[in-house]
DNA sequence: ACGCAAATTGACAGCGCTGTCATTTCTGTC
DNA sequence: GACAGAAATGACAGCGCTGTCAATTTGCGT
């Protein structure tokens, strides 16, 4: 009913061993084999059991893509990256499971272990805040499992893909302090974010390189959310001698600067320039459009898991791959007033 | 180095055949032995192996979660989906794979076979707009493996779960009209999908409730996305009497219309009501923020998951709950001009 | 043509579990 | 207390593949 890897064999002639061998692409098979092995298993139309190949062997050509759905930055910027990674893995006929984690308690470390254990997963993705969980990355490294991340804070050795982001960082503000600007709002993100400090210290090299003073006041603490963004913007307004410029972590956090603007009269860009950082749909659909950093999520989960997979197939000792940022100047900046 | 199956049979003095009927709840063990066995798999911390569960049974413990990434109704949406599925997968200690399907010729069914082939999926879920392609849902009947749908048009015997969106639809447009609005917009999403028929229907509902009339002018078609908002909006500002209130499909195409509105120097709500679908993030980031309708995604996933779950285990026919909408009046919209 | 190392290929067991069917142990009944 | 029938358990093969190691073929130097 199933074409088997043994029927295959029987078809071209050889054992099922070699077979095997074709399928897992190893080196010690004649070409002329292969190729006829390779055509058999074509118009048979064979598939192989990732069941059997599991039970016996030690693949399972599964990564897991591991995310944090309690501490998560917007849903977009993770629902892009899956769709990277499920792209690559699909092109390498690789799965991937999905798998959200709660960094808390012990019962976290638990879940990796048991989708391992479990699943046999081969490698795993990472993405932020995970990406800097000690205890998680020192769980995978016992359980010799290889990781790629996605915008790791600790490079060193890391495979994955990362962006430039405080460079991104310090071109944004840079702009804004090219219109004109002196007074500059910055609103961070959640404490030890990697994007946090990276995007923090773009914004204080802008100043500095401008011979601008870090004004310890106009840096409020924001947790990547719509709403702390808002509060974060009243603070601002409420200083004596208010920003005019405001440069939110993220793009969500943009809006709420742009929704409590609206709430306190100001007009956006005329009294108060905004803008935010990764570049969500939400960027556009703000009125005015927002000037932001566009980060390519898509692109960046797609190349992760290409590393991840050299890696693991042993290909290339993998990576950490570095994408370009590009700014997206909008109608939420513009002069000083 | 692994706690096999056998391990716990030697453990508890029974042979390995009853400690797999334990595992697999299966009726025919005494109580008592059961304790037992469950207390030896407790104590060594025995797992099963899922492919040799899956090479020897047919049951795999994995679901799919099957989606269209290219005609892709907002990514939040489908991330909400996936958090409730893949809560219900834990809880019932199966996996799930997420499946993005282009609903473009013949390979599309050809990945729907290499999946259930290949994985042994045991059930799917189907996410809009694929709930109605009937080349998709064939091939499932072929193939011998059960869906459970969300927000499916055919309900006849289908299994998963619903809301009444149209009711949910007239009940936003009648609170529209409550407001003093007679000249009411609408703009349609996707053509064929339920979402956009069922709210069309609400929406001519309440006016015909109302004694209004339905005039095709303000009826225009849409895609579900931001921009075609944006279009739509303006033909509709165009026409000598332009609406006084407009109800989109979505809440991106909402945003799209208030988008216009600032675009045309509209006040919204003082000179134009919007109101949109779903209540997604995006909604209470709008300035104003936007009347909607709350759609329980996440809750939808996890019951349709929990439906499908519940008719493979031959628990139940499993059955198409129908969950519950919640009006959202926000600032958006207000009393007629 | 002969011998030897390297390159290919194959035989066979077994991965950890479940299906099938046989066997044993209970029930309740007369 | 013996017996039918149900309830509970077990023996055994095998799911489809790969690891190990042995067997065979090939290539090459002399």
């Amino acid at each position: 009913m199933r074409v088997r890897l043994e029927d295959v064999a029987r078809a071209t002639g050889v054992s099922p061993k070699t077979v095997s061998r074709v399928l897992n692409e190893e080196s010690s098979v004649k070409e002329s084999t292969r190729q006829k092995v390779l055509a058999a298993m074509e118009s048979m139309n064979y598939r192989p059991s990732p069941a059997a190949r599991g039970l016996a062997g030690s693949r399972s050509f599964l990564v897991a893509m591991l995310y944090d759905n309690n501490d998560n930055p917007a849903s977009t910027y993770l629902a892009e990256i899956q769709d990277g990674v499920l792209d690559a893995c699909d092109a390498h006929r690789f799965s991937m499971m999905a798998c959200p984690l709660r960094m808390r308690g012990k019962d976290f470390i638990r879940r990796v272990d048991a989708l391992v254990h479990d699943h046999h997963i081969e490698g795993v993705i990472v993405t932020p805040p995970l990406t800097d969980h000690a205890p998680l990355l020192q769980r995978l490294r016992e359980l010799g499992v290889p990781h790629a991340s996605i915008s790791p804070q600790h490079r060193q050795g890391a495979i994955g893909v990362c962006m430039d982001e405080q460079q991104a960082a310090k071109a944004l503000v840079t702009h804004l302090i090219e219109q004109g600007h002196r007074r500059i709002g910055h609103i961070l993100g959640i404490a030890n974010h990697g994007a946090s400090r990276w995007r923090l210290a773009g914004y204080k090299d802008a100043l500095t390189a401008a011979g601008l003073p870090v004004d310890p006041q106009y840096i409020l603490q924001g947790e990547f959310s719509f709403g702390s963004g808002v509060l974060a913007a009243r603070q601002l307004f409420d200083l004596p001698e208010h920003p005019t410029a405001i440069f939110a972590a993220n793009d969500d956090m943009a809006a709420g600067v742009m929704w409590a603007a609206n709430e306190r009269g100001l007009k956006v860009p005329r009294d108060l320039s905004v803008c935010g950082f990764d570049d969500t749909p939400l960027a556009t659909q703000l009125w005015p459009p927002l000037t932001t950093v566009r980060q390519p999520s898509r692109e960046m989960g797609k190349l992760a898991a290409l590393q991840l997979m050299d890696h693991l197939r042993g290909r290339g000792h993998g990576l950490l791959v570095q994408v370009p940022y590009t700014l997206q100047l909008r109608e939420s900046t513009a002069k000083a007033p």
